[in-house]
Formats: C-alpha cells, sequence, structure tokens
DNA sequence: CCAAAATGATAGTATTACTATTATATTTGC
DNA sequence: GCAAATATAATAGTAATACTATCATTTTGG
C-alpha cells in the first residue's frame, strides 16, 4: 500500500484550487497544518491569518492557492474520499465471492481511521476526524448546486457508485442499491461522530463497531 | 392533532433562550421569519441584522431573545423536534401490534413534511426543509460537548430512544437498536437531501420513498 | 545572471457578530 | 389615569472575518 501510493498521486478535481498545492512546499504545508489547525480549533473557528501564523506564511499567499476556506475544506475532503476510493479498490480487488467483497468494501469505508498510512505529509488520521466532525458542511450550503454541476463532488458520488455496484452484484433486483450505499457512507461517519459526541444515542462503541453494525444491517438487508 | 396543539405547547430547552420568544409578539415574528429568512438565503448568509430589516424591527431587539444566530438554530431544531415527538406519540400511542408500531413510527420521522399543521406561526413545511440542510450544523461545532451538558439536545436524544423502545420491544435482543434508531433519523434527513442535490447517489425518488426504504431496511434487520 | 514566478508585507473594504448606551414606546399595577 | 416597570428602537462602537489590491522582495529555471 505505501509502496503503491508513493509512485501515485491522489487526484482532486483541479476546479477545487487556484495552484495545485502538490506542486510547492508551501502548497502542501498549508494541506498539512490545515489539517492539524482545523483539528484544533475547529473549521468555523480556523481563518488563513491563523495558518499563515501558524506555519509562518501570509494570508495572501494561503489565497493563491485555494479562493476561500471553503474550498479548502472541499479539497480535503476530495481527497479523503480519493484516499477512501484507492484504499477500497485495492482491498476489494482480488476477492471474487460477492458477500466477501462486500464486507470488505464496509469494513474499508465504516472503519475508524487509526493509523496514518505515512505516504505523505497528510495525516490520515487526524484528516478522518476532520472528515467525521466538518466534511458535512461542504456540502450543506447555499451553492451545493452550483458546486455540484462544477463537479467538485465526483469523487464522492463514484466512491457511492462503487459501492452500489457491490451492492448489486449480491442483490440485482434491490430497488435501493444507492440509497444504502449512500446510507453506508454517511451512517458510517455519523456513528462514529455519536461515538464521540453523544455515546448515549449510539450502540457502537465498546468493542461493537460501526463496521459490524453496518455488515450485519447490509446483509440481512440483501438476504 | 390541530385540536390538541392548541391547547398544548411545544416545549423547548429554556437554556436555549434569553427570553421565550412564544411570550410575545415580536418573538414569534422573530421565529416565524427566521424560518422564511434562513430559508431563503441559507443560514451561513443569514443575520439577525437581515432579520431585523425583514420584520421592521431592530438587531438589538432580537438579541435580546436569543445571544446568537446558533442559539436561534439551536431553538428551531429543538422545536421541530418536539414538534416530531409530539407526532410520533400520537399517531403510535393506539398501536399494539409491535411491527405496525414501528413501521408507523418510521413513516412519522422519515417522510418529507409537506403540509402545513397550521396550528401556529411557525410553517413546518419550510421549517422541515431548514432541517434537512441546516440542523446538523447545530452539532458539528467545536462547543457541542458543553452544550451536550447544558441540556440543548436533550429533546433529539429523547426521541431516538423512543424508536430504539419500539425496535427493542420486536427484537429485545438486538444489540444495536440506539444505532439503528439514530440511522433512521438522520438517514431519513440525508435521504431526502440526496434527492434534492444529489439525486444521482438516492433512490429515494420518483415514488420510492425513503420511507419505504428504510421501512424495508429495517424490517429484514430485524427478522 | 536575468526574467519570470512565487512569496511576503502592508493596506484597505465591507460585513459580521456582537456589546453598550440611551431614547422612546407600551404595558401593568395600583 | 398615572407612574413605574418593561419592552423595543436607535445609534454607536468594536474586534474579527473574509477577503482584494498593490507593491516589494525572494526564489528558481533556463
Amino acid at each position: 500500500m505505501k509502496n503503491l501510493l508513493s509512485v501515485l498521486k491522489i487526484a482532486v478535481p483541479a476546479q477545487i484550487y487556484l495552484k495545485d498545492p502538490e506542486t510547492s512546499d508551501l502548497g502542501k504545508r498549508i494541506v498539512e497544518h490545515s489539517i492539524l489547525l482545523i483539528h484544533e480549533i475547529g473549521f468555523d473557528n480556523f481563518t488563513f491569518k491563523k495558518l499563515g501564523l501558524k506555519i509562518g506564511s501570509n494570508e495572501s499567499s494561503i489565497y493563491r492557492y485555494f479562493e476561500s476556506k471553503h474550498k479548502l475544506l472541499l479539497y480535503l475532503s476530495s481527497w479523503y474520499w480519493a484516499w477512501l476510493e484507492y484504499q477500497l479498490v485495492i482491498e476489494t480487488f482480488s476477492i471474487s465471492a460477492t458477500k466477501v467483497k462486500l464486507e470488505k468494501a464496509i469494513e474499508v469505508v465504516t472503519k475508524t481511521i487509526a493509523i496514518d498510512s505515512d505516504f505523505s505529509h497528510i495525516n490520515e488520521v487526524i484528516l478522518y476526524k476532520i472528515i467525521v466532525n466538518e466534511s458535512s458542511k461542504s456540502f450543506l450550503t447555499k451553492e451545493v448546486d452550483i458546486e455540484n454541476k462544477e463537479g467538485y463532488f465526483e469523487i464522492y458520488k463514484r466512491l457511492i457508485t462503487r459501492l452500489e455496484k457491490m451492492i448489486l452484484a449480491i442483490k440485482p433486483d434491490y430497488l435501493f442499491a444507492l440509497s444504502l450505499a449512500s446510507s453506508i457512507l454517511e451512517g458510517g461517519l455519523h456513528q462514529n461522530f455519536l461515538n464521540e459526541h453523544f455515546p448515549s444515542i449510539t450502540n457502537c462503541k465498546d468493542g461493537k463497531t460501526t463496521t459490524s453494525f453496518f455488515i450485519h444491517l447490509v446483509e440481512n438487508t440483501l438476504k
């Protein structure tokens, strides 16, 4: 996994940024430390000025990479979904048994990310926490339809259709494969959010994982 | 239903507001028109200044009711959950068959609200749209744990435990009743959000409802 | 080593999310 | 019916936000 990623690059839709942060040292530091700072103070309190201060750079320089903090969040989200898609593909590629394949897929997309794959400047453990706590804000806006048309959510949607295909491979006549796929993905994040902030309304804790909840759910639904 | 609500009052945790908006004409206009304005321009672009302009009142007067727009969103969310809890209770109260009862409950909490019950100044159809598009922002904050301790989310959590009980009435040994309950509630909102903004990743459209998706899902899971 | 590109520094703007103070209505209790 | 209390309005002010614009300096690629 590590080796493969050292030659591959996570591809984020180019419309999201003004200048590709992967092409410079400053760009990478912006991405790396934005993750740490958003995790630290929350997206709502995060500003480019504070980030500039943290990385010893100037606010105006950051604006040359991303036109707003909202675009930066879109970038981080897309990066995460692309990374997750990659994990999904390599982890399930060689599995031919449809049921085992879907089970593995559910595991990949619902588990809490706890180990940094360490192939880049991006800390996936912290990024995952941002995805759990902030990623919904990337589409809960008045501009969502325009941004959707511009292709900002392509990777996310492709991930869901990948899951859909694995569901349909098991039960081709199931009418809600897309809804089930999107429920697994967002629901997985939500259960992990509840585990952290509202433990009284989730069972996904104390050894009972979010993954096992969804595997049980999906298995019975497709029976 | 109408008659009952004309003598009952939807109870929102008192910590959320500085002054109960139900106790004055201005308060009611604040709530009524905040719903319309948030729907119109989105919560992120909504300000008390704009609301004041809209209702011909002063920004500073609105601050006497709610200490921030975030608290106002918490108020609207709590009001909605309380209203939904009321719907849930009266619609399921007289049903004794556990399976039918849960089915009815799922219907109540996942259906798109399309008719205003018209018992108050609050337009539930528009409020429902705000819940779908904005309510997550009420808990996706750095202050969520403090606010949870202060009791701001009590009604929401109680709603989920009501659903949990109905689930356990069918399958007492099911290990994920809370997670299933919270998945139905948030998942229902999310599928309706997708239907509006990302129709390519949901099947809940064209006659196939969010409700039928969840009824099928839950029925198979508890089999 | 020169030109272009990238970055930094500084300044400025409109808006936001408030707080504080004072003035004016409106309600109510006696 | 009137004074006192309460509610609302008007105005001003503040620190921060989310940028844009301009110009200076540094870095780098051929």
